[in-house]
DNA sequence: ACGTTATAGTTACATATGAAACTAATTGCA
DNA sequence: TGCAATTAGTTTCATATGTAACTATAACGT
């Protein structure tokens, strides 16, 4: 009998994936690259991480809201958002409060210090988002973007 | 002086991220979704995580490589390779010997048992970037192609 | 009213990941 | 040659992440 660990002949029959053209693995080499290229803009100067950055994103947008909330909103689990809230609150660039009629939720705000932070992150991240945009002609951005729709939808 | 832990008024001069538009985050959520359906097809059933399933991948299309050379062509880097291929070799899916001539570098191969996880996952990885491509017509196919070679071209 | 169920959020644990240090082997060049 | 610099790969350590269990509060049905 054969032993198992050995190397096994190759024959025609196998069928592999070729990577580089398998639209799952270049989703995901795209989406680290451009994610890491924002990230690098703010990680070291500010101590902040992709996961704190878009919760404190979605705040900047939308007020009062609830942990869950904003688990929602960034497609996050909600210990992701936890541990994020925690880390936001301790560095003093997130308030939060009980709301008045339900104890188990919280109110959600930037501090100052967080809309500073903000507001120095935010338009550096367009920019770099302008700058893989730019790879495109105009008609391929606007391919992109319905066709992200459509994947996206639902 | 205001406590800069309390919640700061919103000002019009804010301009927050839209991250529902934001290209960088619809690309992870896309990512991240079509990456976790296709491994949930083969993870409780073999036991093999993402990363290890794309040292297989390669090992089946490109025979005696080194850990280095799967590293580039699966742009992990090389310790998530080196932790993979020494599971993947624990378990008697991926046969490895040194070369020849440098006795560093590794040479590798799908054993067979490795060939018959392969022979059963791919079809199903393929057959899940049909069920996300079916989301679009064929024009919109052919764009998102070309898109994704000038996004991911050097 | 009161016990069951559901919800918001945190904690604990186990596993994954990345950076840097390390070992061993090879290469380059003075 | 022989010694410094590279390269392949592994190990270590610190941090990130996901699942499940847990606490506290609120909602629901009888």
């Amino acid at each position: 009998m054969p032993n198992p660990r050995k190397p096994a002949p190759v024959g025609a029959e196998h069928a592999p994936l070729e990577l580089e053209h398998f639209l799952p693995y270049r989703l995901s080499i795209l989406s680290n690259t451009v994610s890491q290229a924002i990230a690098d803009d703010y990680q070291q100067r500010y101590d902040l991480s992709v996961t704190e950055w878009r919760v404190m994103a979605v705040l900047a947008r939308f007020h009062g809201l609830s942990a869950r909330e904003v688990a929602e909103r960034t497609a996050m689990d909600k210990v992701a958002v936890s541990r994020a809230l925690a880390r936001l609150v301790e560095a003093g660039r997130v308030h939060r409060e009980t709301h008045g009629n339900d104890k188990r939720r919280s109110v959600l705000s930037l501090t100052e210090a967080g809309w500073l932070i903000h507001d120095d992150v935010a338009p550096m991240a367009r920019a770099r988002e302008r700058e893989v945009l730019a790879k495109l002609d105009a008609e391929e951005q606007q391919w992109l973007t319905q066709i992200l729709d459509k994947l996206l939808a639902h």
